[in-house]
DNA sequence: AGTATATGTTCCGCGTTTAGACAAATTCCG
DNA sequence: CGGAATTTGTCTAAACGCGGAACATATACT
């Protein structure tokens, strides 16, 4: 039950009708492509006059193309499919983190194309601009066969305005207020949209093709890295929040008078299960210190630490599992906040599942108030399927398969 | 950006841009009234020919009425207003508490008829379902003018799953899987709906007409009193989540290693500032206990408290601004998780907001992220707007002026 | 070759918005 | 007092899009 926004509403047009139709008729295709008029008729439930009209419309806009008439299943005339139209298109996909910065480009489906690339990220912006103008130039260049680059998106590490293209504050970058979107925009010639990276994570399994990907009611993607960001879905939209800052349950404490956290306050959840946080235990200390660390600290990543946990180390394993009985006490707090259907997890530390999940588990139902909340699914994204870069390529690719705004 | 479900999507038909249109007439007049069909087609921007039609159909249901010709601003033809019709009809709302139920009458735009009754909850589901039944008729009966009943919606303080009509677990009432609305329903012979006490007071502010009531944007519900109840608004829409337990911030906890909570978990923010965990600070001990309670503690409430700190008792006092701190630090949570628009707050520790709300502010400043959250409003709902009782009118009143499910 | 069946197109009916004209009502002003 | 200006509300025709059915096309089975 949705009240409708008496300061804010959209009257139906004499095109309203159409608009909606079209949309779910393109969304229809991408999700059941290769697929004839005839199917999407029917799983519209409209006739086939009127999905043949719409489909006409789409093949007008180039949004989609006729492939070669399929195969028959028994008598009757053959079908002729329809895909959604990624010829000669490519979105490019940034993700700039505290030390590297990652680029893909894909097809408008997000389908990968090429590899991907990265390079050190350096601090200073206006630097950081040219260079990812450079390589991305240059990677457009490389591979002609792409075609056109419909633009670019990128996820941020830190609170971002996607509406007017800032930064507003990404600690890990030492970032305040910055208009990354528009520079970058006018160096490569091509429109720009950014994002914060823990909703980009969010929005890729939104937008995801993937049949395991739940479609309704809301999800959460968690991303444990060296900080923690959360991307919280609701009805298929991404929460944003008044000041674009929904989601910070890493900063929500499982014990206020917990270690000191990087946002200044204590006893964070970041603050017992980023990185720094599981090293910092490995290694008796605090790590978050703004001292110079010795080359071991300073080269020691989770990726080690989970390496020697399996091969024996009882001190990194003892390390990890904390870590994991931590993250099950803080999902349940999301998950009793929320409700999720399901809760997605990334990161470093998910390379261990196997190892941590039980801990996990056990944590999280120790806190969460039912046994619903208990059980609730937990899928874990691997770090190969490149999230953040996927949500960066969503930016850009989803808008044309967006729902219209209505009532 | 909101994505289409491919799984579970809405077709336009015909007649769906008039159902749009219709339920958009129909909440501005309710907003607006009294409004002339001119005015009405101005705030649509559509002609007044559409607008006409719009309300010749509503006028034909019986869902507005047309009034006296009005005064004419400058020269021209006189407007003839359109109101919502609530003549002879009215809504029953039922809040029911751990120890007291309260009953409503309304009309169907949620004004008070008559005056709130209340009689003691009784814990025997069945006997309590008869005594609310012989309650609701004996009022309707007594105020024969309010007119026919259109439908009774309850307030629960525990999980419920509207959708079925039942009470999944309420600790305090100790239910547990209990069918409320079908029995309640055959006993009045009225239509019934019933749905969690946060949750409902939750959509009290979504639905209610009062200008200063945010309409865009998320929002967030807190009713503090035997528990921490809270309600999620996003879009216009309350929360519901997966398994209809959405919103349990106050299980989220501030310390893992706090006071033990009714829950059973540790810590909770229910446990650092529900009413009992307030008392408990003053008396010095843990009235959560299960044991007889002496009958000083039994009968001293909040209100109590507050009227001596009010009266300079510096113990009472130091507890009050305890739960102060605690508010605020929970709330620094939710504001970080959800960055809604604004925070409303009921319960009984509001009376004493005059005193604690630059503790509630300073502590929620203390681990809000961004300058943003540390500022997000805050209102303060009081008992006396009955939050919980106008929200269970508005599972009844409401669903006429909902936005239709489209795309 | 004929029949059955499925796909895709076309045409008309009907509901809804869009645009504009018109009558009714009221004030202003000479 | 009467006409002009203005506003409200209704009505009609046109444009647009869904709903339904007929029709052409294409394929397999008998």
């Amino acid at each position: 039950m949705r009240k409708i926004n008496p300061h804010d509403f959209k009257v139906a047009r004499r095109g309203t009708s159409r608009e909606i139709n079209r949309q779910i008729a393109l969304n229809l295709i991408r999700t059941h492509q290769p697929i004839s008029r005839a199917d999407l008729a029917r799983l519209m439930s409209v006739r086939r006059g009127v999905a043949s009209l719409l489909v006409s419309e789409l093949l007008s806009e180039s949004l989609i193309f006729e492939g070669a008439v399929g195969e028959s299943v028994g008598r009757g005339r053959r079908p002729t499919f329809l895909y959604i139209d990624s010829r000669q298109r490519c979105v490019v996909g940034v993700d700039i983190r505290a030390t590297r910065t990652y680029i893909i480009v894909t097809d408008l489906m997000g389908r990968q194309l090429g590899v991907v690339s990265s390079f050190q990220t350096n601090r200073e912006v206006d630097v950081l601009i040219q260079e990812l103008a450079r390589r991305i130039k240059q990677i457009l260049a490389d591979y002609k066969e792409v075609g056109a680059c419909e633009g670019v998106g990128v996820a941020v590490p830190g609170m971002v305005d996607p509406a007017k293209g800032r930064v507003l504050h990404a600690p890990t970058l030492s970032w305040r207020d910055v208009n990354l979107r528009d520079p970058l925009a006018v160096a490569l010639g091509i429109p720009v949209q950014i994002e914060n990276s823990g909703k980009a994570c969010a929005l890729a399994q939104v937008w995801a093709t993937r049949s395991d990907v739940i479609a309704s009611g809301s999800s959460v993607f968690v991303s444990v890295s060296d900080g923690v960001g959360v991307g919280i879905v609701v009805n298929g939209e991404v929460l944003r929040g008044r000041h674009n800052t929904a989601g910070e349950f890493g900063h929500v404490p499982l014990s206020i008078d917990g270690p000191k956290c990087s946002c200044g306050a204590t006893g964070c959840w970041e603050a017992y299960i980023s990185n720094l946080a599981t090293l910092s235990r490995y290694f008796g200390r605090d790590l978050s210190e703004p001292r110079p660390r010795d080359t071991e600290t300073a080269s020691f990543s989770v990726e080690d630490l989970i390496a020697r946990a399996r091969a024996g180390d009882a001190k990194a394993l003892a390390a990890i599992n904390s870590t994991a009985r931590y993250l099950g006490l803080g999902l349940a707090s999301i998950i009793n906040a929320l409700d999720p259907g399901r809760v997605y997890i990334g990161g470093e530390i998910t390379t261990a599942w196997s190892l941590i999940e039980p801990i996990v588990r056990s944590a999280l139902r120790e806190r969460t108030l039912t046994e619903f909340g208990g059980a609730t699914e937990i899928h874990v994204v691997p770090a190969e399927d490149h999230p953040r870069l996927r949500g960066a390529v969503a930016l850009v690719a989803a808008p044309a398969f967006a729902a219209p705004m209505v009532a």
